[in-house]
DNA sequence: TCCCATAGTTCGGAATTACAGAACTATTGA
DNA sequence: TCAATAGTTCTGTAATTCCGAACTATGGGA
């Protein structure tokens, strides 16, 4: 197993981080770890609504955040800690992530509620 | 040629408007007419930097773009009009697409100005 | 009216990327 | 050392993307 690859941030490019938000299961991930800063697992997220997503899958979406600059990884004991880059990452493109989580939120609310 | 088809705004989902974003030169294009409020023509943007682009391709990107709900495109005479939607779609998701067109307006400029 | 030029769309095949099952690797604990 | 757990990589198939070539639509002359 090669070892993690994560992008500085000054090379995070905008439309990684549009590629990997623009999957709506990579952005209820994202939104999740962003929301409680940390995530302990991978396993800890293997449904997203009532779909079940295929480790395998699941797999390469931690992967696709995790090159985008969205995330940062690192191995505790058997399993994977996934930590948010929020903070790094609004600093270089301000108010981005939280537009962007916004938005699916907006659109995943009930149309009442969405006014 | 069938008829173009525009999606009524509240049927605009951000992940396709993320995933039409996520492409840099279908975003320069959404950044010109932004700017613009609307753009003359496809061939107006027949490249992209120094980079020419193929009108078939060009005509799949305003494709993309208008169905994501970015632009409303409508004929005269033999030329095509571009508008975009900034204003309902900001309406819906309120700074996401500032957001976007800045984050790549940061990572196009020179390190310096950057800061 | 007929033809040409212009602007854009659609078609089709090659290249790329995404998905998910199966096999594999790494780590912990018994 | 073995089994269980967590995640990665491999592999074949399916879906997308890209762009040249052919096509369609509109307007302006002769």
């Amino acid at each position: 197993m090669r070892p993690l690859f994560h992008p500085a941030i000054e090379d995070v490019r905008p439309e990684a981080i549009l590629h990997a938000l623009a999957d709506p299961v990579r952005a209820a991930i994202f939104a999740k770890i962003m929301g409680a800063g940390f995530v302990e697992a991978c396993s800890a997220v293997s449904a997203v609504g009532d779909r079940v997503i295929p480790k395998s899958s699941l797999s390469s979406h931690f992967k696709v955040l995790r090159e985008a600059g969205l995330i940062r990884s690192e191995r505790h004991g058997v399993e994977m800690r996934n930590h948010s880059r929020y903070d790094e990452v609004n600093a270089r493109f301000p108010g981005l992530l939280v537009a962007i989580i916004n938005a699916y939120a907006r659109s995943s609310a009930p149309r009442a509620a969405a006014q």
